[in-house]
DNA sequence: CGCAGAGTTGATACCAGTCAACAAAAGTGG
DNA sequence: CCACTTTTGTTGACTGGTATCAACTCTGCG
């Protein structure tokens, strides 16, 4: 039995200093001095349930949370009750900034799995940002970087066909991955057919379609959720060109 | 607040303290002695000829920029070329906020009309916001309205018909209108067929034939880009249900 | 007046949504 | 541990909305 473990846990809880997400979450970029500010408000690792809600619509603007392992999606529900999915989020990933213009939330954040969150009470935040113009810079650049997710998103959804929706989609699960440190080529996805046809703008069926077809051309393996990515140059050769060059022929590779 | 119709072109001249968009644009809900000190870094009233580009893609962050008057798109350009119109931005509303994360713009910014900007360095901007709370705080709720009119968009887009898409198109230019002082049910479109078609991710002649069929059932009045809302009401209904008479009933059984 | 760009309208093909049945996991309780 | 139920994912047949191609009209402008 190793000795190590009880330091490990120690270090843990000294918070966003050695946090092992520091380079994604907020406190990138600013001083140890900094960092000790922040750390005062920071509620840390609360353990989230499968199916348990961050906040609700209309739920006021208390926290915004950084999900430190697990994952997450937003979801906004339209008066019809019909439920668009705006985002999923992986670790390290800011959840909560929905409620920014109006102060409280027009998005559900759900837990797609067992998860870990921090949860850093919004005023707060603001408050420190204010003492802290590199805390400032840092929180508009992970504002900026969901802008940019979001941007990424409308570009799945204009103008592209299904199998390239698809694999845009999967191309960029991979790039997040990657960016985690995790696996780009093997990973369980965290939601079901029908979150990803409700994020693509696609049918189930359309999406449980277009996986088959990507494994039927050696270019994926799916096994229910187990994703394993044989052919990535082929993946981000399907998200950016149409697949018009290639008819459905089979045996070739 | 004391009028002088004589004075107010000059005080229009003052800046931010006396712009007639003061409720809309960055200084709505901070002191004045904070707009003072904001007033001293906007560059004022540029005008901006039509197809005139505020910045490219891949320019390094400057600035942001307010619209006083006319309309502008922001496009990004994918690698294969293709253009995908990510918003519309009327008088009032912020321009060049994509660039926060990387530090330069993902899309290109268009005037569609004659038009004036206010320029705001943004360096600056983001020092003075750190001095002045109310103004940090008034540029996260523009930044969140601006979150809320790109998820307002995927609603768009995501398992709506061309019906739809367009009778929401239409109901949201409407309401942006009116917010700005405007007739919400006479205007005169800033942006082409092709321009609606690359922002609802419908081929131009879809949107064509989408105005022509909202004519035809007496809800719009179209010539070229002059539109008339005569059925407000039926507009609505058509943005959130789906066509006009129920051909079968949807839902569960 | 005549041109160019913008917008409309028509015919056709095809992608993907819908309905429906089935298969495979994942819970549930004895 | 195994039957049972429920949830989740797969596959097939059919249909309809919309993209595409193409011809035409209209508008604004020099």
């Amino acid at each position: 039995m190793p000795d190590a473990p009880v330091l490990d846990l120690a270090a843990l809880r000294r918070g966003c200093a050695h946090c092992s997400l520091q380079q994604l979450c907020l406190p990138a970029g600013i001083s140890q001095d900094e960092l000790r500010k922040l750390d005062d408000i920071v509620r840390r690792r609360r353990p989230v349930a499968p199916g348990e809600r961050l906040y609700r619509l209309g739920d006021p603007l208390s926290a915004v949370y950084v999900a430190r392992d697990g994952a997450f999606k937003t979801v906004s529900i339209s008066e019809e009750g019909d439920e668009q999915i705006i985002g999923f989020h992986l670790a390290g990933e800011l959840v909560g900034l929905d409620a920014l213009a109006a102060g409280t939330h027009r998005c559900e954040a759900v837990a797609l799995t067992a998860a870990n969150v921090c949860e850093v009470p919004f005023e707060q935040l603001a408050a420190v940002a204010t003492q802290l113009p590199g805390l400032q810079q840092q929180l508009l650049r992970i504002i900026g970087q969901s802008v940019g997710r979001d941007h990424d998103h409308l570009g799945m959804l204009v103008r592209r066909q299904a199998g390239e929706r698809i694999a845009l989609f999967l191309h960029g699960l991979s790039e997040r991955y990657r960016n985690i440190g995790l696996s780009p080529t093997r990973f369980k996805l965290p939601m079901s057919r029908e979150d990803i046809a409700r994020y693509l703008g696609l049918a189930l069926e359309t999406v449980s379609r277009g996986f088959t077809r990507l494994q039927e051309d050696g270019v994926i393996e799916v096994v229910g959720r187990r994703i394993d990515i044989i052919g990535p140059e082929e993946l981000d050769r399907r998200a950016h060109s149409a697949e018009h060059d290639e008819p459905r022929r089979r045996g070739r590779a």
